[in-house]
RNA sequence: GGGCUGGUAGCUCAGCUUGGAUAGAGUGCUGGACUUCUAAUCCAGUGGUCGAGGGAUCGAAGCCCUCCCGGCCCGCCA
């Protein structure tokens, strides 16, 4: 609750003078103002004005007077202002206090939009053909947050990472290792994913281009991996393995993890798509076509002009669309559980259990990995077939929010950048390629930001033992990766620039965590347990005030950032809640005062301050560290 | 051609869902603040026909329409 006390305490008495009013059909709204006009705003004489036809500043003088005779517990002062405005300030004592104990609180920020129920976030779904790019981390970083923020919200999620190990891409890569000769095992030193994608993929595919007749191999092993009994589906199987335990090991260092893997090949053996198929037909929501361009398909009838879409071939095949139906179906509990389920082989840091989907028999107990609601983040240029498939899910559900498509605009490269990687764009950004080779690695990123953080906490530190530098440099490199990723909204094209990266400074994670520990630096050095037993009075001048009020509003944020699917929402909020912090801390001194009762009341706001931020970067994942 | 999407300060972006006060940050540039709780910081200044035009409204960056410019998508590929 926290600001929003004061919120619901003002929003209650104005709609107690309306309802006197015997006028019950206006919502106004109640927020947070704006600097210099006050604590809490209202547009209430606004809407007033055309109801009663007078203007808006009469309306507000009026509703002021009559707003004194409120009971009042946490406004001490309401103005009318001359724009019309209704502007209230707050009895700061004690909100003070109700706003400082409560962030004392595990759960504080924490807001019931879920009522506990279980929804499903599906991200990363990198083919496991090479390693992730900067592109990917956009999708892996969103996804991871958006589950955060949705757990804080009070849903049960569950994480899924579908493996996308039969299609086109790994096909490419396992004629490389069957007919290029490529070895299997990687140059020393380099993982095995960063291999297939630099060297294996990349060079079969230039092959292709040089030789239109090796097609036939393709296509024929694509065919292959399909069949699981086949010899190539099963070396197929050893090979995206290994490539998706590196691709794990990048997103795990990141601080991303995983309820459940999904193996595309298990859901095409599994029958799934058969049963969906009868569904559809059941159901009269696809058509066979009897003549046109698609004779003898199975297809969908495009909205507003866009083409129709075939599901089944005339040579009754499935298309690529028609396999992610089955998938989104089961996501949403809506069909028989063909799997069953395994440990995953390997342990997730922090000993969050990992499973993986198997067709064979399992001695572990059954799991339930779907939801009432289904969250797929990919990226918009999908954003068609998705809409095909949030339609059918509407139908088969009947709730048109039950699938959400989250997408988000790509990652592109800078011209600087790209030219650093050989390419001539003519000065504008371009669209990465791993077929091509166009890309800038994750794990390339994240050992720069490192060892450039390495550098910087050294020259500050040159006490700090390796492993505490290594730890902190690990954290904040994580952690600028991470929010970059997530500053944004998602309908921007981030046009990733490797130098800019890597800026420390300003609006980015290093800044933050910065103010974190400089918090932490003043808690240590005061050498006593920060307590909410203080008197709440002395808190009072505009640094201290605009502190305790950022920090009373983590859970509007929270709500509005789970509500819109907006993790940008809650970086800001980070942002903002560091720069009232080092305002503050620039202005107004904490320890060595003279005077306990003050230094122990400043405390108290600066351990609030701390405690807030952690939870509020736990949310995007990143961690705070107590010195930098 | 059709569908989706972006256009706000030199650059990168908030604000738009729910119209109202003085359109905000970062960065850049100029100047100032470290014997002090960490300068990865703070303070001040600079910088805006909110893509263009029209419409409804007492009131538009925001809503409606048209247009301009950019990006993405549009296979019986995956």
């Amino acid at each position: 609750m926290s600001f929003k006390s004061l919120i619901d305490e003002i929003e209650n008495n104005i709609h107690k003078i309306l309802d006197d009013m015997s006028i019950f059909d206006i919502s106004f709204t109640v927020e947070p103002a704006k600097p210099g006009f006050g604590d809490v705003s209202s547009n209430v004489s606004f809407l007033l004005a055309k109801h009663l036809k007078k203007n808006p500043k009469e309306i507000a003088d009026f509703m002021s007077e009559t707003y004194q005779k409120s009971k009042s517990t946490l406004v001490s002062k309401v103005e009318s202002h001359p724009s019309g405005y209704l502007n209230f300030f707050a009895n700061w004592e004690k909100l003070n206090q109700l706003i400082l104990s409560e962030s004392n609180l595990d759960e504080f920020g924490s807001v019931d939009l879920g009522k506990n129920s279980t929804i499903v976030v599906e991200h990363t779904s990198v083919n496991p053909n090479k390693a992730l790019h900067i592109g990917h981390i956009r999708n892996v970083v969103l996804g991871d947050t958006i589950a955060r923020i949705l757990k804080k919200s009070n849903y049960k999620v569950n994480i899924l990472n579908y493996v996308d190990d039969s299609g086109l891409q790994v096909a490419d890569i396992i004629v490389g290792f069957t007919y290029f000769g490529f070895s299997q095992d990687p140059p020393s030193g380099k993982k095995f994913d960063h291999y297939c994608g630099d060297d294996v993929y990349v060079k079969t595919t230039e092959k292709y281009e040089k030789d239109p007749s090796l097609e036939e191999i393709r296509k024929k092993t694509l065919k292959d991996l399909e069949d699981g009994n086949s010899e190539i589906a099963q070396f197929a199987d050893k090979i995206t393995r290994r490539v998706l335990e590196s691709q794990l090991e990048t997103c795990w260092n990141l601080g991303i993890y995983y309820d459940c893997l999904n193996f595309e090949s298990q859901i095409i053996r599994s029958g799934l798509w058969g049963k969906i198929f009868e569904k559809l037909k059941e159901m009269c929501l696809i058509e066979f076509e009897n003549e046109g361009k698609n004779e003898g398909c199975w297809v969908i009838r495009g909205e507003n002009n866009e083409e129709d879409k075939v599901l089944v071939r005339s040579n009754g095949t499935a298309t690529y669309i028609a396999k992610d139906i089955p998938y989104a179906a089961w996501k949403l509990g809506l069909l028989e559980d063909p799997f069953k389920y395994q440990k995953y082989e390997k342990t997730q840091p922090g000993n969050h259990l990992l499973w993986q989907t198997t067709l064979v028999s399992s001695n572990e107990i059954k799991q339930n990995f779907t939801g009432e609601k289904v969250i797929t983040v990919i990226d918009s240029r999908q954003a068609r077939l998705q809409k095909i498939i949030t339609n059918l899910m509407s139908k088969f559900k009947s709730a048109d929010d039950a699938y959400v498509h989250l997408g988000y605009e790509s990652v592109t490269l800078s011209a600087d950048t790209a030219q650093t990687l050989g390419l001539d764009t003519d000065g504008k950004q371009t669209q990465m390629s791993g077929r091509k080779g166009h890309y800038v690695n994750a794990d390339s990123v994240y050992d720069l930001l490192k060892n450039k953080t390495i550098e910087e906490t050294r020259k500050r530190h040159p006490e700090m033992s390796d492993p505490e530098i290594e730890k902190i440099s690990h954290h904040v490199a994580v952690g600028t990766l991470r929010y970059e990723m997530i500053k944004q909204d998602l309908d921007k094209i981030i046009a990733f620039d490797l130098a800019k990266s890597l800026s420390l400074e300003g609006d980015t994670a290093p800044y933050i965590q910065y103010s974190h520990a400089r918090a932490s630096r003043i808690i240590e050095k005061s050498m006593r347990v920060p307590s909410i037993d203080v008197d709440f009075s002395l808190l009072n001048d505009k640094f201290e005030l605009d502190l305790v009020k950022i920090i009373g509003l983590f859970d509007i944020y929270v709500l509005d950032a789970a509500k819109n699917l907006s993790p940008k929402v809650i970086a800001r909020y980070c942002h903002d809640l560091a720069v009232a912090f080092s305002s503050f801390y620039e202005h107004v001194k904490v320890i060595d005062l003279g005077n306990e009762k003050l230094e122990n009341s400043r405390l108290c706001l600066v351990n609030s301050f701390k405690l807030t931020l952690e939870k509020a970067l736990e949310l995007l994942g990143i961690v705070s560290p107590d010195k930098m």
